[in-house]
DNA sequence: CGGTATCCGCCATGATACTG
DNA sequence: CAGTATCATGGCGGATACCG
C-alpha cells in the first residue's frame, strides 16, 4: 500500500463492501458456504463434494472463512482425527444475501450469453482471414 | 481444464452462478456498475473516480462488462473523441441484486472484523517470542 | 483423516510507451 | 481523450511430499 494520501472516497479499497465482494467472488468460498448451509461436513467430504479444489485451497479458504466467523471448525479426537465444519448464524445470513445473486444468475445467464455472442459477432468478422 | 470425467454436479465450474459470482467478485466490475448507476461517465472520468485502477484494467473490465451487456459504450465523434459509458437495464438489475450484499457488508463488517480479531488472538500468542 | 510445507509455473495485473 | 501494445513481475494456485 502507498498513496493513501487523503483519498477517503467510497471507491477506495478500504470500502467495507469491497472486502465482502472479494469474499463472494472467491472461487470457492461461497460454494463452501452454500454446501454447509445444508449440513455440516468433514474436510475430505467437502473435498469430494467440490471436486476440483486442491487440498491446499480448501484448507486455506476454510481457515479464512473460520477467521471471518462464517463457519465453525470442530475437531473430534477420534482415532484418525475427525473435523467437522458447520456454518454459523452469521455465515447463514451471508448465504442468504447471496441468494438474490444466484437468482439473478439463473434468470439472466441466457441474456448475458446472448449479449456475449452479439458482441463477439461484431468483432470476429473484422479479423476473418 | 481436464477431469471433466462425468461430474455434472452443481458445484462444478460450469455452474452459471459461478460466472456471476466471479463477475461480482471482480475487483472493479461492480464498482464501475455502481458508479454508472448514478450517471453515465466517460473513460477518464471513471479512471479518476476510481483512483487506483490502471488504464489497462479499466479498459479491460469495461470491455468485458460491455460484452456481457451490462453497460453500453457510446463513442461521440468530437474533436478529441468522447466516449460515454452508461449502465443498461440488465446491468441495473444486477446492481440491484448486489444491494443485499452491500447491506450485509455494512451491517456485519464490524462482526466480521471482531471475529478476525478473536481468531488472531488465539493464534498469535502461540508464537509470541 | 486432516492437514502443513515446499517448490514452481502461469496468468493477472501494473508500468511504460505509443497511437488515432 | 480514449485507448492499444509490449514487457516485466508477483502472487495465486496446483502438484507433491511429508506429518500428527
Amino acid at each position: 500500500m502507498k498513496a493513501a494520501h487523503l483519498k477517503p472516497d467510497a471507491y477506495a479499497a478500504n470500502c467495507p463492501t469491497r472486502q465482502i465482494l472479494d469474499r463472494v467472488g472467491d472461487k470457492w468460498a461461497v460454494l463452501i458456504l452454500l454446501l454447509l448451509r445444508s449440513e455440516p461436513m468433514r474436510f475430505n467430504q467437502l473435498r469430494r463434494a467440490i471436486e476440483g479444489i486442491s487440498q491446499k485451497m480448501l484448507s486455506q479458504v476454510l481457515k479464512s472463512l473460520e477467521r471471518d466467523g462464517l463457519l465453525r471448525r470442530r475437531a473430534i479426537a477420534t482415532v484418525p482425527v475427525t473435523v467437522e465444519y458447520s456454518i454459523t448464524p452469521l455465515g447463514l445470513t451471508l448465504a442468504e444475501a447471496v441468494d438474490p445473486l444466484r437468482d439473478w444468475a439463473e434468470q439472466n445467464l441466457k441474456e448475458v450469453l446472448a449479449a456475449q455472442r452479439r458482441y463477439d459477432a461484431q468483432r470476429k468478422p473484422l479479423e476473418a482471414a
